[in-house]
RNA sequence: GCCCAUGUAGCUCAGGGGUAGAGCACUUCCUUGGUAAGGAAGAGGUCCCCGGUUCGAAUCCGGGCAUGGGCUCCA
């Protein structure tokens, strides 16, 4: 005699067991058809399962964010299923739910084509006009990797050997095809409304480049027609605020064949940079770090006594001369450490906070490049901080702080926080490591920030924070981090005079805030969709004029603007005003200055935003308050709309 | 580095075994017009590179390079 209590408290009771599909038949038909699994004492299970006590029950349906990952997940079974039938010599993996949607690899030597991407999402469709049951069974262990060896699927039968003994797994069945599944999944491919595949690609077998490469379908799933319609779109209006676009519209970069992940910043574009760069210079002032500059090119050793030559010689450029080996500088740290190394250092140096705005190359893999979000040749708002192990924690803690504030001040708020610790081949004792990982841990914890953990994911020489952004479709960016380190001062012999007179090795922290800022940039570009905030913003305004008549006095503007610190222009060609405010509106200049008699005769400019806005007539003494005020508060502006 | 796709005018793209197409941009002329495209004419291409097949290749085939999407990697 089951009691089913439902999420609004209401109690249900039944003389038999039932399954949750029945419980939800029981309060309604429309309920029933809507089923798509249920949550079993916090538990998801199929709309088949069996209840045989009293449980609390919720009816997972398309409302519930449960119920979309279910139909996720029953959209990489359909997608195998169609695989299979259309080429049965595929071998099915792993399918598993990702953000809006899901993916399926299989093994196929053939490799699919974007022809038979359409076939199979039409075999997909007609299946589930044949609204197929989905049926659950359970086998052990050596049972289902027997079943999976007799119908050729050599890789299922693999992965189930994997899991422990005597473990009983379920299976999933629908029509033909049946794979290994956790579950829950919808009770008929009937219900699979709204789905597309969006690509084709290639992984590795168990995420190992060592092994085979296996084809990778990734598709979206919906609940409805209508949210797949929409996610499209979102997608469609992501994608035009790629910043590789957008450079290519606003005119502030290009890359070429013969400098592959390399770039070449044009004016507008290297007025950001200029911009980012001043800012955060001011940043360091503010913050107590001197600036220091070194050589691009250093002989081999060097970088054989840090350690990195082992490790990271074939991503490194090379160059020789006179029976010498160079290598072009991956990173600063070295460089860094040789000045620290001139004359002798005292404790009461420390900490001592080293930046430079170093350029570095690293010969990244060809396949990994990415616009200016994974380039060759990158500089980034690099420094090093030397000091003692007890300064470690306060110091993590500062530039926290110091970061934070920094995102704020680009218009950014959502920060991906993950504390990566030792990993299995490292250097330094285990106390130590203990030390500088809580250093990190209690930096954040005592902020309370969210975070994640990634154990083993630590640099060799000690464990670190990263801090990243997201791009305009979601893919997430390193951008900021700090590292402490106990290996590279030591190598390189730096040392300090400690209180007691003895000779101490410092401990080095790597810090970057904005990280590279190729990829900062990038990622401002997608975050304002081009559209940067007056302070970045290449070009601040325009000053059009409507007839000839106009012109000195729009040059006179102009050169008030310029004067005043601001970046302004004058639009003097013989074109109608509103073809000009189309122009410079598609080029997201912030502020358009129209002059026509009108205004040549009062001494004012009629004023116009890109967003369309008009803010009137003022005199320029008015606009040039606007302009300061709306600069200084960089986009934080931005933040508060 | 691996898998898939792509590479045509400055840009966005169409085409496709027989001397290369559009729109926008560009140049010249007309127009001096008050808030998102005024009109006319003109100029512009080694169809990514190197080979092969063919009477003939931008088109088909092979190799390379680059780019895009993934995978692996990222000091």
């Amino acid at each position: 005699m089951p009691v089913v209590t439902l999420p609004d408290g209401s109690k249900r009771t039944f003389d038999q067991a039932l399954t949750v599909y029945d419980v939800a038949a029981d309060i309604g038909t429309g309920l029933a058809k809507a089923t798509l699994a249920g949550k079993v004492d916090g538990v998801l299970v199929d709309a088949s399962y069996l209840i045989e006590s009293d449980v609390a029950l919720a009816i997972v349906t398309e409302r519930d964010e449960e119920g979309l990952e279910v139909v996720r997940h029953s959209a990489a079974h359909l997608l195998a299923q169609a695989v299979k039938q259309l080429f049965p010599s595929a071998q099915v993996t792993i399918g598993p739910v990702i953000d809006n949607g899901f993916y399926y690899d299989f093994a196929y030597k053939a490799g699919f084509t974007p022809e038979d991407m359409a076939a199979i999402e039409a075999r997909m469709e007609e299946l589930v006009k044949q609204d197929i049951p989905v049926e659950r069974s359970v086998m052990v262990r050596d049972d289902a990797v027997a079943f999976f060896r007799s119908i050729g699927e050599e890789y299922k039968a693999k992965i189930i050997e994997d899991i422990p003994q005597g473990e009983a797994l379920s299976l999933y069945k629908q029509g033909d095809f049946t794979d290994l599944c956790r579950g829950p999944h919808v009770p008929s491919t009937g219900k699979l409304k709204a789905f597309k595949l969006m690509k084709l690609a290639g992984a590795y077998w168990r995420g190992d480049s060592k092994n085979e490469m296996l084809q990778r379908v990734y598709g979206t799933a919906w609940c409805n027609k209508k949210d797949l319609k929409e996610y499209l779109h979102r997608l469609e209006e992501a994608e035009k605020r790629d910043h590789r676009k957008i450079a290519k519209q606003l005119d502030l970069f290009h890359t070429q064949e013969e400098a592959p992940g390399m770039v070449f910043w044009h004016d507008n574009g290297w007025k950001i940079w200029q911009e980012v760069e001043q800012y955060i210079r001011k940043k360091l002032r503010q913050h107590d770090y001197q600036e220091v500059r070194t050589p691009q090119v250093v002989d081999r050793s060097l970088w054989e006594r840090s350690g990195h030559w082992e490790k990271f010689q074939h991503m490194m450029f090379t160059t020789s001369s006179e029976n010498r080996d160079y290598a072009v500088k991956p990173m600063n740290c070295p460089c860094h450490v040789q000045i620290f190394n001139q004359g002798l250092r005292s404790y009461r140096d420390l900490p001592l906070r080293m930046a430079e705005f170093g350029s570095c190359h690293r010969n990244e893999p060809s396949g990994t490049l990415h616009g200016l979000m994974r380039v060759r040749n990158f500089v980034q708002d690099d420094a090093h901080i030397f000091c003692t192990e007890e300064q470690v924690q306060a110091e993590v803690s500062t530039f926290i702080d110091l970061l934070y504030e920094v995102y704020a001040d680009f218009g950014f708020n959502e920060v991906i926080i993950k504390l990566s610790t030792r990993p299995e081949s490292r250097v330094g004792s285990d106390e130590v490591w203990d030390k500088a990982e809580q250093a990190l841990e209690m930096a954040l914890n005592n902020k309370g920030l969210a975070w994640d953990l990634q154990p083993g994911e630590g640099a060799f020489y000690g464990p670190k924070i990263e801090f990243s952004l997201k791009d305009c479709i979601g893919r997430v960016w390193q951008c900021g981090t700090i590292q402490v380190d106990f290996s590279t001062p030591g190598r390189l012999s730096a040392s300090f005079i400690d209180e007691d007179s003895t000779r101490q090795v410092p401990v080095m922290l790597h810090r970057a805030i904005l990280g590279s800022l190729e990829r900062f940039i990038g990622i401002l570009i997608e975050n304002y969709a081009g559209a940067m905030p007056l302070w970045l913003a290449p070009t601040q305004a325009v000053v059009m004029s409507i007839t000839d008549r106009q012109a000195e006095f729009a040059e006179e503007i102009a050169k008030t603007l310029s004067d005043r610190g601001f970046r302004a222009k004058t639009d003097l060609r013989n074109e109608k005003i509103g073809f000009k405010i189309r122009e410079h509106t598609l080029l997201k200049v912030p502020y358009l200055l129209v002059l026509g008699d009108r205004e040549v005769e009062n001494r004012t400019v009629a004023v116009r935003t890109r967003s369309g806005e008009d803010l009137g007539v003022m005199d320029v003494d008015t606009l040039l308050t606007l302009l300061t005020t709306e600069s200084a508060r960089y986009g934080r502006a931005v933040l508060e709309e």
